[in-house]
DNA sequence: ACCCTAACTTAACGCTGTTAAGTTTTGGAG
DNA sequence: CTCCAAAACTTAACAGCGTTAAGTTAGGGT
């Protein structure tokens, strides 16, 4: 059975092929332009190719951001490494906005537009290496297992849901809000540290 | 000077014409099929009439959305009656998480969707009845002269933009991952509920 | 009565995602 | 080796989009 491999092997290559050219458009010029014909383009094929091996557009897209924001979740195999869970959370925190900070357009794909129904990839859902939603929840098991945090919040996921809207919103508004003149903005890391501040008084005890 | 004015009018009625149909598409279907040809449908009018009566889609959009806004901004005139500061604060946090929840294609042409350079109209900055943002702020300066937020809370701006980051990630999150199977969602009224907390306890001494 | 301009319509352009139908390539069976 | 079927791809086209150019109609000002 070698030709079949092979031909698995060089399908998955083309697959990854025209990801890999979504991902530079994404990057480099924005979502917009991100077209199934300017795709094809890039990889020298008619731009029809790309639905042999996607669905539509949607889900293209849907694998990159998903493929990419795996990759970022492993980053946190370093931050998990922070014994104390505050100052772990806090560099959680921050490193989620750097990353949405430099990936706009995955973070506008992933978290700022509404997706119908749309079945998902669950494929590593709760592994803390694959799924930021699940690092985070875990800081916040370990938080409270340390006794500091307040006895009232027992919920874990409504606090781990709680906090990520919070820091989601720091990012988000950055991103849709980047050449506003209605406010007098301060700086970006400024908001941050503050919300990041905030969550912990809100946190301990 | 009759008749000229009788004009002027009538430009007016068919521009409201205009933002009315769009507001109806855009709340019964969706932004995504407020299409210039179905508002000219709607009001019986070729497609291209309505360029004469707005540059184009997204200066329609943008005029619908601030002008439905300064209008939610009004409701805050009730809640400015609140003598406590601080349940000033919770009560305007969570009209706006329920007019962005209500407006969700407002919210999204708004607050979650990056814009062009894009001039502004800028009339009604400031005040506190059109602006929400500066009512917001005036809540905090109020809350500062009371004497019960934490000293070192100097920045007030910062302190309104971060405030506003939390409560808008809160809306956000809910309008984009409102079909989300991977997290075990809590209701959006906790969530906001412990936001609103959480702000109140990073604020006060 | 004339004209000019505001307010509109029709037709078209260039773009989009997507599909239908046709063509080439290629591995496996007889 | 031959033949066939399926995979991989292309060309052509459709329906829709925002927008513009050019043409038409109505109505007040001179």
């Amino acid at each position: 059975m070698g030709p079949r491999e092979r031909r698995e092997r060089e399908r998955e290559e083309i697959r990854t092929r025209i990801l890999d050219a979504a991902r530079e458009l994404f990057a480099t010029e924005g979502v917009e332009s991100v077209t199934m014909r300017r795709i094809a383009e890039r990889i020298e094929y008619s731009p029809t190719a790309i639905y042999f091996h996607f669905r539509d557009k949607e889900s293209l897209l849907a694998e990159l951001c998903d493929c990419d924001f795996r990759n970022f979740a492993h980053t946190f195999t370093v931050i998990a490494q922070i014994p104390d869970p505050v100052e772990r959370l806090s560099a959680a925190g921050k490193a989620y906005v750097e990353f949405g900070l430099k990936n706009p357009s995955h973070y506008r794909v992933m978290f700022m537009t509404p997706k119908p129904p749309h079945e998902q990839d669950m494929s590593g859902k709760g592994n803390p290496e694959e799924d930021a939603y699940a690092f985070l929840r875990n800081v916040l098991v370990d938080l409270q297992a340390s006794g500091r945090m307040r006895d009232e919040l027992t919920d874990i996921d409504l606090v781990s849901q709680s906090i990520w809207s919070m820091i989601h919103g720091v990012i988000s508004l950055e991103i849709a809000k980047c050449n506003d003149q209605w406010v007098d903005w301060r700086t970006i890391e400024a908001r941050t540290d503050l919300v990041v501040d905030m969550i912990e008084r809100g946190l301990l005890k």
